[in-house]
DNA sequence: GTTACCTGTAACCATAATAGTTACATTAAA
DNA sequence: TTTAATGTAACTATTATGGTTACAGGTAAC
């Protein structure tokens, strides 16, 4: 199975933010762009709120990055959109047979390689930041505005 | 989402063969092992026989390693299992707006990064063989035994 | 204060994957 | 021929996702 798209939503929602900084940002707005409904857009965005990540009120339009770019990392992003628990990216099987030597020890012996497998998988995330993405972005506008 | 428990299942199964490798190792006996139904095995096993990790026959009793256990290792376990496909551990939001650059950049922006970071994954379930979870199971067991 | 507009959230739906279960055809060995 | 195992298909319950509608609550402009 995959990891929700919430997490790539999440990214553009961020990078929009600072792109269009001096425009509304509004759940409408962002949605359009992101190319779903608004309400998907709010409940994403409750949650970077709740991670601190961006400043949104209740009643008034437009939302703002609640800090810089570069110390924003996609871990960060990760996290705040709920798509995998600690230690539960990899499901170990419940139960197995402790009347049997691999039954009874498979789990513990399992358990810290997927912990290392997905912490490889975060470190890498945690190198990339927003302001890695937007300059990304930045200069793959600027490669086609020259075509 | 947690990536599917056939993962886990599936080194579990490997394992026992080897611990196992004198006995008849039916879909029954893994299943009890395991502590799930006979079919789900049969199933993992076919996955398993299809990435020639394992030999079984229809009609045959019993299940062998089809190669030496220091050169299976949990990438391709994790391969033949099918639980996560190439280049999508992580979904994308589809149709972005076009008319906003985020929108028509983010995909190809964050890709790579994704990609890079499902493959840091990858290579850390590399560096782990079946034997490297058997030792570890006998060792454990050494150690309880002691107590 | 009332209107207009936005955020916050709940309720609901369709879809898809998981894990399990039953059943049975197929195959091989005793 | 009988017995027993594998290989599969069909079906179920459960769960997460992503989307949709609806509306309560907050804020600002008039």
């Amino acid at each position: 199975m995959s990891i929700s798209s919430r997490f790539s939503v999440g990214i553009h929602i961020l990078a929009l933010l600072e792109l269009n900084k001096d425009g509304v940002n509004t759940s409408e707005f962002l949605a359009s762009s992101v190319n779903t409904n608004p309400a998907v857009i709010r409940k994403i965005m409750g949650m970077l709120k709740k991670a601190e990540l961006v400043e949104i009120h209740a009643g008034i339009a437009g939302a703002k990055l609640a800090k810089s770019l570069s110390i924003i990392t996609l871990l960060d992003v990760y996290r705040a959109v709920d798509v995998v628990s600690e230690n539960e990216l990899f499901s170990v099987h419940e139960n197995p047979n402790p009347d049997c030597s691999v039954g009874r020890n498979i789990q513990e012996s399992i358990i810290p390689i997927f912990s290392n497998a997905q912490i490889a998988l975060e470190n890498t995330l945690s190198k990339v930041t927003i302001e890695d993405v937007v300059k990304d972005i930045v200069q793959k506008e600027q490669a086609n505005s020259t075509k």
